[in-house]
DNA sequence: CTGAAAGCGCTAACAC
DNA sequence: GTGTTAGCGCTTTCAG
């Protein structure tokens, strides 16, 4: 029996013959203790198959070195990615991570916010599906928080978001190059996707600067960006009698749907309709005919996420951070080019006016917004003052395969 | 500002004029607490936005109410789901859940077992990589485990698999009883992946039991299930210059990229060459064609596998408990049908010859081995006294779709 | 039914 | 360099 129950720092210390306090430095590799003393400590820590509890550490610190991970679900590809990516990013920079599933209700999410889950880490990194812009004040709480997506626009917070509409309009704009005249693009009011705005303004910019007149029942709704909603879409456009020569789908699984669709009515793609989805997950590349789609590149998202909240954490400003240095703009700066401006609701096509040109270019682009100081700088130890929050724009980038291909 | 930093059940007990203890027994439900003093008491957690520190409660209780998941790369599907399925059951029988990723190294999976994060939780659902069954003793730790998956095969653990042969079994009869006579089956040798041999068993014997010659060279090897060792697999198949009519696929993902390669090269599914999978992962149904599968219910997967584990942290017998009563024998009855006899090591192909026919049945089957209390038992307050390890079977069946209809 | 005091395992002051 | 003490927020005896 390697580990009996509860080997505490005190049996270390006797078992070694040293005093609790001895244990301790050692354990938290303090330098000042004699090689001698230290090896015996170690001794005893291997017989006893000692190791901390982080429980009792948390206690007494008051941090716990945890970060929350709220996602909607995981089942979706995407998710799993950025999850995936968050983990590992966190394990990178010695954090662990705990996850509570958002989106099962509004009050599931509120419960995460403000229940017990928080006594238990350091920050959280939040992806809401039932809170929204108007609940921007459930967002104070004593701890950290880096949102990620366009859910819940708040300019007074740390944010992450992807390039959106820069991704969606260059996909519509390859369609065009490769001679596609009549575009559709499917997932128009999907439910619950803060970025469908964003999306739909990048698929009318890119026919507006090529010239093309838009056409709104080319506009196919979606209320679930899943497989069968894709599926359907194609339905109605064959209703409609329409006839197009390339779809834009707002994800991939609503592409999957439609190519499924496509192929089970004879239509050949990329022949006969060119498609191209959005975010290149995993089996876009793998799928028949393999799917062209935008890459959000998540593992950037993450890294960012996590360098943000972890720089929060330590109350750190984070232009001091090197993986945000090339990122945020150092706080002496006047703002910068604000990106991707707030969306005042999420009532979709209707304001297709604004959309700077900055995000049409495809480098990490930073808002600094809001200028209360972080509520972790206020009791964390170091003096440094934190400035106004951030919000990180992570550029994505359209990746060509099989189903877009010109013969 | 609704959250203070770090409002302690004192701060309410001053708050409602009552003492701590009285804060306790009100947030711990506690029976005979006054009405009017519970009302108070409430009132100030409100006004305070109180919520109790579990950091704390975990200290002082010796339990955190967190169950620990350590499952190899949530980027596959299969743990995607198995991820989300665990955390949804966790989250209903009121627990947290914290993950820690197995697979990045042997010295990491040893670290999830003996590191810090064991006391975090009060148990572990492990789907180990690296660890194998060699490593019986490592798993000795403090606190139960419940392994999920045929790796690490020691029958003195609780252990939750699926019916890998019988799966594979009916895909492969499925094929024969639809025409067809030269069946490939591509994933064997797969590295990591401990239901390989029982798959690879499950196939042979559905080509023995329907009478059709065994040809090795039909068994073409895939170290990674994953799409391009599926693509790679047909590759050898046609400079082989075999003619096969039926494909088995060990997972989805190779089942995609064999069916991405046939198309590649003008094969035509199902009409040509049928194919069938194992995962039934979201996208089977979505691709096209649409792909048979065998379907390993990982929700009941997961409910039995955290039914399983709750028990033996409450140091309760599983089989009173609902979730597993239907599916554990009574602790008196005699030792049940004992389910895919404990391969000595993962040696694969080489020993074909046991597979009991229960392993053929439709239905949950369950066999007692070990027969050591739960560790959990000996400190929980609970005198009852708890039974030998079980491991459970979860059926899987096949779902028959596009790829293997007959035209 | 309610209050006071002890202690879960650890770290941070401050002695020695 | 090393030992001693107090206390993080909570639950749990044990009195009242």
């Amino acid at each position: 029996m390697a580990a009996q129950r509860h080997v505490t720092m005190n049996d270390v210390a006797k078992r070694a013959g040293v005093s609790l306090k001895t244990v301790s430095n050692v354990v938290n590799g303090y330098r000042f203790v004699r090689d001698a003393t230290r090896r015996k400590v170690l001794d005893a820590i291997d017989e006893l198959g000692y190791s901390v509890n982080v429980v009792a550490k948390s206690l007494r610190e008051g941090r716990s070195n945890v970060i929350g991970i709220s996602l909607p679900d995981m089942r979706l590809p995407y998710f799993a990615e950025l999850y995936s990516c968050l983990a590992g990013e966190a394990r990178a920079a010695g954090r662990r991570v705990i996850f509570a599933p958002s989106g099962v209700s509004r009050t599931n999410e509120l419960d995460v916010l403000h229940g017990s889950f928080a006594s238990l880490i350091d920050g959280l990194i939040l992806s809401p599906k039932y809170l929204t812009g108007g609940d921007a004040d459930k967002l104070n709480v004593d701890y950290p928080i880096v949102l990620i997506g366009e859910q819940m626009r708040t300019n007074a917070r740390d944010r992450v978001i992807t390039e959106n509409e820069h991704g969606i309009y260059r996909a519509t704009a390859s369609l065009v190059a490769k001679g596609c005249r009549r575009i559709a693009v499917v997932g128009v009011g999907g439910k619950g996707v803060a970025s469908e705005p964003m999306r739909l303004r990048g698929y009318r910019h890119a026919l507006e600067d090529t010239g093309i007149a838009l056409d709104t029942s080319l506009e196919i709704p979606a209320d679930i960006w899943y497989q069968p909603a894709g599926a359907d879409a194609v339905g109605v456009l064959f209703r409609d009698g329409l006839r197009v020569d390339g779809i834009v789908c707002m994800n991939d699984l609503l592409a999957m749907g439609v190519m499924q669709e496509l192929r089970r009515r004879g239509v050949l793609v990329p022949d006969d309709v060119k498609v191209v989805g959005y975010d290149d997950s995993i089996d876009a590349q793998y799928f028949a005919p393999s799917l062209s789609s935008v890459d959000p590149d998540l593992r950037s998202v993450a890294r960012t996420a996590i360098a943000l909240l972890c720089a929060r954490i330590d109350g750190v400003d984070p232009s001091s951070i090197d993986a945000l240095r090339s990122v945020i703009p150092s706080p002496n700066a006047s703002s910068q080019t604000t990106v991707s401006s707030v969306a005042p609701s999420v009532t979709a096509a209707s304001e297709s006016s604004e959309s700077p040109a900055a995000s049409r270019t495809g480098s990490y682009v930073v808002s600094r917004t809001g200028s209360s100081r972080s509520d972790a700088a206020a009791n964390s130890g170091t003096p440094e003052s934190v400035t106004g929050y951030v919000t990180v724009t992570v550029p994505s980038k359209l990746v060509e395969r099989e189903s877009t291909a010109v013969r």
